[in-house]
DNA sequence: TTCAATTGTTTTAAGCTTAAAACATTACGA
DNA sequence: TCGTAATGTTTTAAGCTTAAAACAATTGAA
C-alpha cells in the first residue's frame, strides 16, 4: 500500500494505488494501476501454483521451455530463452533435478555443455499445471467482454511501442 | 522469452509474448502482454534508479513512505503500509540506516517499537529521485494520446475488478 | 602446434522476499 | 499480582535474482 506513486514496490502485495495524489499525472496513475493488475494476477498465480502443485513460477518456466522444445536443451539455451542469467538457471535446474522433474546429462559433442531434459514425471507434471494455469488466468479475466479484451490488447501494444521508443531515444542520448 | 504462455517468468527480462501460440486464448495473450509492458517499465525504472541514484526500488519505497508521513514511523507501520513482511522491513531499514538515509530510534512509549525517520540527506535524496521517476514514467508513456490513456486506465480498472471478483469467488469455494 | 580469445557453466557475494521461529515487552484477566 | 495472550521486532532458513569471478573446454590465428 505504498502511499506515493513515486514508489513502485517490487514484490509487494497488490494495490499500489492507495496513495495516488490529486496532483499526480495520468502517466503515474496508469503506471500504478498497471502494476496493481499485474501483481494481483501474478500473486494469485504464484499462490495457486504453490498450493496445487507445490512449485514456483521460475521452475514451471523451465519445464515449459523443455516441454515445448523437442529433446534436451543446453543450460545456455535455457538461459537465453528464459532471459535470465546462467547462474540462475544453474540453481533452478539443480532444484528441479532434485525433485526428479528434469535430468542433466553431459553433451557428447562438447564437454563444456550440460543438456537438460524433462523426465516423464516432469512432463506429466507440466501438462497438468499448464492446464490449471490457463484456467486461472481465464477466470480472472472473465469480467471483461471480448471487445474490451481486444481494446486492452491493442492499447497494451501501443504502450509497448511507446516504451520501446523511449528506450531507443534514451540509448541514443547515452551513446553520444 | 518464455516460449509458452503457460509460463510467466517472474523477474525475467521483458518480452513474454514471443512464444504465444495460435491456439492460445485471448486471456493468456492479454496476460502475457500485460506482463511484458509491466516488466519493460519496471526494469527500466530499476535500471535508471541504480544508475542515477545507486539505489533500489524497495529502498526508495521506504523513503517515499517516510517522506509523506509526518514524523517518525514504527517498523510495523512501515511494514503494513508497504505490504511486505516485518523481516523485510528490518533488512531494508538496516541498509538505509547504513547509508545515512534514515535513522532508527527506540520509541519512548513502548520499548518494543523502533521508530524510523528520514535524515535530512534521506529527504533530499528522495525528492530528487521522485522527480526523476515521474519523468521516466511520463517519458515511456508519451506515445499514447490522452484518450488512449483514459481508455487504458478504465480498462485496467475493469480488469482489477474482474480479478477481485475471481478471488472472492475462489475464497468462497475454498471456505465451504 | 600452441596459446590466446571465446564460449559454456558454475560459484560467489549481495540484495530482495517470505514464513516461521525466537525474543522482548506490554496488556489483561483471574 | 501473576501468568498467559497478544503485539512488535529481529533472526533464520530457503528461494529467486543478478553481476562478476572462476573454471573448463573449444576455437582459431600465428
Amino acid at each position: 500500500m505504498p502511499d506515493t506513486p513515486a514508489s513502485t514496490p517490487s514484490q509487494g502485495r497488490s494495490d499500489y494505488e492507495s496513495g495516488v495524489q490529486l496532483e499526480d499525472g495520468m502517466e503515474l496513475r496508469v503506471w500504478l494501476r498497471l502494476l496493481t493488475c499485474t501483481n494481483l494476477l501474478d500473486n494469485e498465480v504464484r499462490t495457486r501454483l504453490k498450493l496445487t502443485a507445490d512449485t514456483t513460477l521460475p521452475r514451471f518456466d523451465i519445464l515449459a521451455q523443455l516441454e515445448r522444445h523437442d529433446g534436451p536443451m543446453s543450460m545456455g539455451e535455457l538461459s537465453k530463452r528464459l532471459m535470465v542469467s546462467n547462474g540462475n538457471v544453474t540453481g533452478l535446474v539443480d532444484r528441479l533435478a532434485g525433485e526428479g522433474m528434469v535430468i542433466r546429462t553431459p553433451s557428447p559433442d562438447d564437454r563444456r555443455v550440460q543438456m537438460v531434459s524433462l523426465t516423464p514425471e516432469g512432463s506429466k507434471s507440466f501438462v497438468k499445471i499448464a492446464e490449471d494455469h490457463r484456467l486461472w488466468v481465464s477466470d480472472m479475466m472473465a469480467g471483461l467482454s471480448a471487445d474490451e479484451m481486444t481494446t486492452l490488447y491493442g492499447l497494451l501494444a501501443r504502450l509497448k511501442e511507446s516504451i520501446h521508443d523511449a528506450e531507443r531515444k534514451n540509448s541514443l542520448e547515452a551513446a553520444e
